[in-house]
RNA sequence: GCUGGUGUGGCGGAAUGGCAGACGCAUCAGACUCAAAAUCUGACGAGUUCACGCUCGUGCGGGUUCAAGUCCCGCCACCAGCACCA
């Protein structure tokens, strides 16, 4: 009789034995073929791990073992990403140095990643904090500032009237300032800039090439927002200047009624003096003023808008004078910041048009009545009302009008996305410095690479100023420097870098993190790149992993990297929610810590449960009952060992079990299907048990099958009952295709697709002598005549009688 | 409002168009125990029947098919993200 399942004994023994024999440690031989696991590294919060972060390392440590297991040299890194807002504002709060605190919180996170039993080379470690890596991030923005894809614009922050400080839109709720609940409005502040426009085609081409779970090229696609349309000029009658718009839709250019623009449009300020109703203008700009993009688009259900009195436009394709408005819902940050309004077939301009009594031309017909009802569909619509256009279908319509806009040199034809550029400056303290200078002469001047890193320098506040500039700006004896141009006397750039900018390129740094000459040798690259598993939250999907791949492809064409995509596969893992259903939080008081679940239960059963809870892309909600489950069946496995018997071989009885098991794990640990490989071997113990017997060789199959989710456990069992090695050393066992299926199979026998038998068959008996035997089990049955009989192959006959 | 996703027993969830509910939890019954816990064995969608059975059943309404949780059309509810994208 073996002793009782020890966890913590049985883990905390395995984890000493793993790091003194530096059991994952990545090789540096580049003779064997390679796998570059990858997961999102943390943000190591003051919170600590909590319970949904183990859901996707547990995930790839299991596909990183296997690999092991396969023959593969196998990456599997883990790092921080440590630079941002909350550390700072915890700063703040507790005057500790964000340093500190994160050094602090590194500590904590990096002790509970160990408690896991991950089989992270920690070798590898990296912090984007680290002013050794974020030297490197540095010389990459150098590196696109000086191939002119880094720039400064005007852009509005978020402005708390009452703290003075720009705030992140986290730090805005419903309009008011987080901390202490002032208004907040958008003011312009001159911005660093990084063109990811400029990649926009090429991030949307190269989702083609490479293997990501189809809802996150969806959002990549939807996010980037390409559309095809064009630009046309209306003019402002007696006036000089046109306006310009852009729209998909130049077929119903006929159909234009008013126009539209942003109430930061130039055109309004221009010709104030003519406009009647300035004070109503002004008024509403100001309210506008006051909302996100995003509020705008909130409060979209009531339009809102005033008519410009002063002003009106001539559509350009039948003369005919129609008014201008300013309304929010019209953006200055997409097209042109002036639209068209087609009320008849565009569902806003149809709303903002019976709200503000316009008229509604037809110029689509589809059936429906436009005065009632908008009519958007392109696919069959017959152009009205359109002079040279009528009787043309959506697609011609659209054609011919680009050609004559063109040739009458009002329009062209243009591509647009909904894709921005990438504010990349904040007025924060904790984040890397912009390596530039500001010269009067010579402009904004990038420093030399041998001065990098820059590093950031010790200030007594990281309170931001109360003019907006970053805390940085108040010391004086690192602001001053001299310009690497001409020598003389210029400031340096005291707004630092955005969180996403550590972790556009850190996969990067783990193929060799240490190198001082380049941010990874050529032959590291070559070697490990591209990352063949990346897998990370939903959330992080348009924003991370779009300006990563944008950083990759602007190195790749500087020949820094090896291949135009970092990520070969991307997949992304559910979020674990509480008990209750609701997202974990402290406010909710729902939030499982993952240190007790490891101390009551063992980390095996922590693992095992992450992984059962549930389709891995798909939230779950927590459960200890669920736990318990899973602590279970470890506890099953643990004795196995009582009824063990001689003999490499399966037994007869569960050759093909054995076989169906390891050929389910196999292709369900590659799949994202990790709850049913457990069910599977679930089941196989079962079976086990049903007999009241396990063979050696077959515990040992299970054993190694079991191991990259319960490591530990698996480990402490193999070496328990003698067998060599060590289990994470041993080869993932194979299977015989011909030995899964069964020889002898019950099939159901269906009348009318009603089953009303089953039947016990040769998995090759022909289909004649199949449906004769099914007919005899259901003969009393078979009442009417038999219009159709259907066997399809070892699953189901089904009789079709009237 | 837009985009993406999800709706299956008491619960978490399984199901290449082919016997819905694998596996687990909870519950109930039995075994073991002085007893409880643990463990082991069995039952476990709903209605109906003494029973063999029969009928219904995968958010709702239609459709395709010999056969639909799965495919198509139209809705509803919930979750997540958001930059009203012209």
């Amino acid at each position: 009789m073996a002793e009782v399942y020890n966890h913590r004994e049985v883990e905390e023994k395995w984890q000493k034995v793993w790091d003194d024999e530096k059991a994952f440690k990545t090789s540096d031989d580049y003779s064997k073929p390679k796998y570059y696991a990858l997961v999102e590294f943390p943000y190591p919060s003051g919170q600590g791990l909590h319970v949904g972060h183990p859901r996707p390392y547990t995930a790839l440590d299991i596909v990183a073992r296997k690999r092991r297991m396969q023959g593969y040299n196998v990456l599997y890194p883990m790092g921080w990403d440590a630079f941002g807002l909350p550390t700072e504002n915890y700063a703040i709060k507790n005057h500790i140095h964000p340093k500190i605190v994160t050094e602090n919180n590194v500590v904590r996170f990096k002790n509970q990643l160990h408690s896991l039993g991950y089989s992270f080379d920690w070798d590898r470690e990296i912090n984007t904090t680290d002013p050794n890596y974020y030297k490197w991030t540095q010389w990459i923005f150098l590196k696109l500032f000086k191939a002119g894809l880094a720039y400064k614009s005007e852009m509005p922050i978020n402005w708390c009237t009452s703290c003075k400080v720009g705030l992140a839109n986290e730090e805005v709720v419903n309009g008011v300032c987080e901390r202490c609940g002032s208004e907040v409005v958008r003011k312009v502040k001159s911005q660093w800039m990084l063109k990811i426009t400029e990649y926009a085609d090429k991030l949307i081409q190269g989702l083609d090439t490479v293997d990501y779970v189809e809802k996150v090229k969806v959002s990549q696609k939807n996010w980037i927002g390409k559309s095809t349309g064009a630009e046309v000029d209306f003019s402002i009658k007696d006036k000089e200047d046109k306006l310009r718009i852009y729209t998909t839709r130049c077929d119903t250019l006929f159909g234009v009624t008013y126009m539209v623009v942003s109430p930061e449009h130039p055109i309004i300020d221009k010709y104030q003096a003519e406009l009647k109703n300035w004070d109503e203008i002004t008024a509403y700009r100001e309210q506008a003023a006051r909302k996100s993009d995003f509020e705008r688009a909130e409060l979209a259900k009531d339009k809102t808008g005033v008519k410009i009195d002063g002003m009106t436009a001539i559509n350009p394709v039948n003369g005919k004078e129609i008014p201008i408005f300013i309304s929010d819902y019209v953006l200055m940050s997409y097209g042109t910041g002036a639209i068209m309004a087609v009320p008849a077939h565009d569902e806003r301009d149809w709303d903002f048009a019976k709200k503000f009594n316009l008229p509604i031309i037809e110029v689509v017909a589809g059936g429906k009545n436009v005065q009632e009802e908008v009519y958007t569909d392109v696919a069959t619509g017959t152009l009205v009302n359109s002079g040279f256009l009528d009787g043309m279908n959506v697609a011609d319509a659209k054609k011919k009008m680009i050609e004559f806009l063109e040739e009458k040199g009002i329009g062209t034809a243009k591509t647009n996305f909904k894709l921005r550029d990438w504010v990349f400056s904040r007025q924060r303290y904790w984040g890397e410095p912009i390596p530039i200078v500001h010269c009067e002469k010579c402009g904004y001047v990038p420093i030399d690479e041998s001065e990098l890193p820059l590093e950031l320098p010790e200030v007594e506040s990281y309170m931001p100023t109360d003019n907006g500039e970053s805390p940085i700006a108040l010391m004086t004896d690192w602001v001053n420097a001299t310009c690497p141009c001409c020598g003389g006397p210029a400031k340096r750039e005291t707004d630092t870098m955005p969180q996403w900018a550590g972790s556009s390129w850190y996969f990067l740094r783990y193929t060799d993190p240490t190198n001082t000459e380049a941010l990874a040798s050529k032959e590291a690259l070559e070697y490990w790149m591209p990352v063949d598993w990346y897998n990370g939250g939903m959330e992080h999907t348009t924003l991370h992993l779009l300006y990563s791949r944008f950083w990759h492809k602007f190195l790749y064409d500087q020949k820094v990297v090896p291949c135009p995509e970092p990520y070969a596969k991307r997949t992304s893992h559910g979020m674990i929610l509480g008990s209750n259903g609701e997202k974990m939080s402290k406010s909710r008081g729902n939030v499982v810590n993952p240190d007790d679940i490891v101390r009551d239960y063992g980390a095996d059963t922590l693992r095992t449960y992450e992984m059962f809870i549930g389709a891995f892309d798909l939230s779950a909600s927590w459960s200890e009952d669920g736990v318990k489950g899973c602590r279970r069946f470890l506890e099953r496995v643990w004795k196995l060992q009582d009824i063990m018997t001689d003999g490499d071989d399966y037994s007869k009885d569960l050759e093909i079990k054995m076989h169906q098991t390891i050929k389910k794990v196999s292709y369900d640990f590659e799949n994202l299907k990790y709850n049913t490989a457990i069910a599977a071997m679930m089941a196989l113990i079962n079976e086990f048990y049903k007999k009241n017997a396990v063979t050696k060789g077959e515990f040992k199959t299970l054993l190694t099958l079991l191991n990259p989710v319960a490591p530990h456990i698996t480990e402490e069992l193999w070496q328990a009952v003698g067998f060599e090695g060590r289990v994470y050393q041993t080869t993932w066992p194979e299977y015989d295709e011909a030995k899964t299926v069964e020889s002898v199979v019950e099939i159901a026998v269906q009348i009318n697709g009603k089953t009303k038998a089953t039947l016990n068959i040769g998995k090759d008996d022909p289909k004649d002598e199949v449906i004769a035997k099914a007919k005899e089990v259901i003969a009393d049955k078979l009442t009417g005549t038999i219009v159709k009989e259907i066997y399809v192959p070892g699953r189901i006959v089904n009789i079709v009688q009237k």
